[in-house]
DNA sequence: TGTATTTAGTGGACTTTGTCAACTAAAAGG
DNA sequence: CCTTTTAGTTGACAAAGTCCACTAAATACA
C-alpha cells in the first residue's frame, strides 16, 4: 500500500486546487459574500431543505458556534430563514429564501464548471466511481 | 451526472472528518505543537527532500507568505533546516532534521491509522483506486 | 410528577489559517 | 548594463476554527 498518509495530502490539494480556481472569479458569482463556508453551508441547506441545526453541524463537520453565526450572518443577507422547530422548542429549521436559492444555484454553476475542469484527465466513469467511493466512506456517521 | 458541485462537499467533509478524528488526539502525536499545517508541511517536505520552498508552496497549494511564516516556526523548533541554495541565492532549500523525521514518522503513523479507520468501508483495491484518480487529477499543472 | 440530565443553539474570547499588497535581493533576458 | 522576473519576507488584516460557559427546551428516571 503506497504512503496511506499521503492521501490526506492529496485531499486536501485537491481541496485546494478548487478553492484556487474559485477565489480569484468569487466576484462574479458570490453575490452576496458569502464565501467558501457560506456557499457549504447553501448546498448543504440545499441538500436537505428544510433542515435542523443539528444536521447541517453534522453534515458540514464544524462546531455548532462557527454554524450558528453563519447561519445568522446568511439569516440577515436574507439568503435563508430561520424558524423555531415546532416538534422541538429548541431546534432551529433552516430554509433558503428565493434568493438563497438563486444564489445556491450560481454557486453550483461555478463549481461545477471549476470541478469539471479538474475533472478532465479522469474519465466520466472514474468520476462517478470517485464520487461513490467518497459516499461509501462518508456514509459511515460516528460518535 | 448526478450533481457535480456536491463532490466538493464530499471532499471537505472528508478532511473535515480526517481533522475530526486526529485533532483531539493531537497531544498524543504532535510533540512539537505544529498542527494540521505544520503537519502539511512537513510531509510535504518528507516527500522530496531536499526541497526549495517554491516547490513547497506549489505543492501545498498555499500563499508564500504562508509557507514562508510557517517554515520560520518550525526551523525554530528545530524540525528543519532552511539553508540558502548553491544555484540560486534567492532560493531557500529545506530539510528535515533528525528531529523533524521523527516527527514526521509520528504524524504519518497516526494519519494511517485514522485513515485505515474511514476507508474500512472500501476495499483496498478500491482504495488504491482512489489514491490513483487522485494521483491523475493533481498531476496536471496549471497556472 | 418533580428533579436531574441531556440536547440544541448562542455568545465570548481566542488561535490558527488565509489573503493581499508592498518590499528586498538575486537571477534572467534582452 | 539595465529592465523585468522570480524567490522569499514582512505587515496588516480577514476568515475560519476552537473551546468554554451559558440558556432554555426536551428527555430520563425514580
Amino acid at each position: 500500500m503506497p504512503d496511506t498518509a499521503s492521501l490526506a495530502l492529496k485531499i486536501d490539494r485537491l481541496m485546494r486546487r478548487i478553492h484556487a480556481e474559485l477565489h480569484p472569479q468569487a466576484q462574479t458569482f458570490d453575490d452576496h459574500k458569502v464565501g467558501p463556508i457560506g456557499g457549504m453551508l447553501l448546498l448543504t441547506i440545499g441538500e436537505s431543505e428544510p433542515v435542523d441545526m443539528k444536521t447541517i453541524v453534522r453534515a458540514l463537520g464544524r462546531d455548532k458556534s462557527q454554524v450558528s453565526r453563519l447561519v445568522q450572518t446568511l439569516d440577515r443577507k436574507g439568503l435563508i430563514t430561520k424558524t423555531q422547530s415546532a416538534q422541538d422548542g429548541r431546534a432551529a429549521t433552516l430554509s433558503l429564501t428565493p434568493d438563497g436559492q438563486a444564489q445556491l444555484t450560481r454557486i453550483q454553476d461555478a463549481l461545477t464548471d471549476v470541478i469539471e475542469e479538474l475533472f478532465e484527465p479522469v474519465t466520466q466513469e472514474q468520476s462517478a466511481l470517485f464520487a461513490d467511493l467518497l459516499d461509501q466512506i462518508l456514509r459511515t456517521k460516528h460518535d
